[in-house]
DNA sequence: TCTGGGGTCCTAGGACCC
DNA sequence: TCTGGGGTCCTAGGACCC
């Protein structure tokens, strides 16, 4: 055999949100726990115990009101401060175990173990197990394979066959022709909704069947996108690990409202939260924006006759990221969509063309050097003192005290973790 | 009554240039 | 009558991911 790839692990969490929410809460044990997304709209998260009820993946709360009631499922508003916080712990555990780490998202890590010997793969991957739950509470599932596509297989046997016990590994050409027979194609890292059933019409059902697509073939049909998902199912890694994350390109802050927004000024306060809260995560990542973009949208279920999206951008003279110019900005855009009449539902900010902020070195049709820094040291006031104290503990009075148009959130937990305030307290 | 948010990559097609 | 070809850049939209 050709010198093997060196073997890359895919580690995420079980259920994670409703895990977070059970490691705080002893009560939740063995009980179905559900989180939702933001306005406490479909069902984001599933423990084990929701899952066997039956409760699908994204399901709206209004749809699953009935199973909810009969079964006592505990249903949570996202916490989404607690779980980027418990990401972060188990991030440190697992980087205790390799350096060469990328993190995928806030519940998966890709890991890789160049000269590991496979014998001792499975073992180690309990040991991964043990340890993160051990340190975070959090249980864990780990897929070996040589290339991160086959990583992400090995990880979704490692829970749908119970034998596995959590871990499972791909690394042997041998395992994958007996397994991958077994697997729909569906589930198939980067095979969706859309390029699923096409590949069914093909005669393609299960992820051994892409396995053996000719390459080149599969790029007429599907791009270079399906090349590599054949290659990368065959072993030949296409996808590398990314330890240092690229450079965001965008950033966007959204909300659907809790009830629909009629009122212009409620629409501009709320694109002037967004824009503050957008120019704050661009700011925290060292970088600056050439372009906003400002949105809102009616109910996208409404009948198509009754929808309205507005939508306008601009380019900006010099990249910035300071958040009083930023809100000015979308307050002119909203008046390039600005509609009365529909009830928006749904509104966004979004930044683009992010630079590095020390590029930015101003432009001739700029604002004066003097005024730019002193909006610089302001904003820098603001982020330092927000982080000491936590989000929000000022902010500009644009962005609104009152907030009537935000999301519904009622079964919100602690953020147990990240606030004084809201610390857990262990009585003896 | 009630249906998330935040990203990336890829392609097609138009504008523009030589 | 006849009306190039190729490259680059940008944007919009689709598909995918979690």
């Amino acid at each position: 055999m050709a010198a093997s790839a060196p073997p890359i692990a895919l580690v995420d969490g079980n259920n994670f949100f409703a895990s977070c929410e059970k490691v705080f809460d002893p009560s939740l044990r063995g009980v179905p726990v559900i989180v939702l997304s933001n306005n406490d709209g479909c069902a984001v998260a599933r423990s084990a115990e929701a899952k066997a009820l039956g409760i699908p993946m994204g399901a709206p709360l209004f749809k699953i009101r009935d199973i909810v009631a009969a079964h006592g499922v505990r249903v949570f508003s996202g916490n989404f401060e607690l779980y980027g916080d418990m990401s972060r712990r188990v991030t440190e555990v697992l980087s205790s175990f390799t350096p060469d780490l990328e993190v995928y998202s806030v519940d998966e890590s890709f890991l890789a173990f160049p000269g590991m010997d496979h014998a001792r793969l499975l073992d180690l991957g309990q040991v991964i197990r043990k340890r993160v739950e051990r340190w975070t509470g959090i249980p864990v599932g780990v897929g070996f394979g040589p290339t991160k596509t086959l990583a992400k297989l090995a990880n979704y046997l490692a829970k749908k066959v119970t034998m596995f016990d959590g871990v499972a590994s791909l690394m042997e050409a041998e395992v994958r022709q007996a397994v991958l027979a077994q697997i729909p194609v569906g589930e198939v890292w980067g095979v969706g909704r859309a390029l699923a059933p096409r590949l069914e019409a093909m005669g393609i059902r299960s992820a051994y069947d892409l396995a053996a697509l000719d390459p080149r073939q599969a790029r007429r049909a599907f791009t270079v996108v399906g090349e590599r998902l054949v290659r990368e199912l065959n072993g030949l890694s296409c996808l590398g690990l990314d330890d240092v994350p690229p450079a965001r390109q965008s950033a966007v802050v959204s909300r659907s409202f809790g009830r629909a927004v009629t009122s212009r000024a409620e629409l501009e306060e709320a694109l002037a939260a967004f824009a503050h809260r957008a120019a704050e995560k661009i700011r925290a990542e060292g970088l600056a924006a050439c372009y906003v973009q400002a949105y809102a949208h009616t109910n996208r279920f409404a009948e198509p006759e009754s929808r309205y999206a507005g939508c306008a951008g601009t380019t900006l003279i010099e990249p910035t990221a300071d958040g009083g110019l930023l809100i000015g900005e979308v307050k002119s855009l909203l008046e390039r969509f600005w509609r009365p009449g529909p009830g928006f539902a749904k509104a966004g900010v979004m930044l683009a063309g992010l630079v590095p902020e020390a590029s930015s070195m101003g432009s001739l049709f700029g604002r004066p050097a003097p005024k730019r820094d002193k909006a610089k040291r302001l904003m820098a006031a603001m982020d330092a003192l927000n982080a000491r104290m936590g989000r929000d503990t000022i902010k500009p009075l644009a962005a609104g005290l009152g907030k009537p148009w935000q999301g519904k959130s009622a079964h919100r937990s602690k953020a147990w973790t990240t606030r004084w305030a809201e610390l857990p307290v262990v009585r003896a």
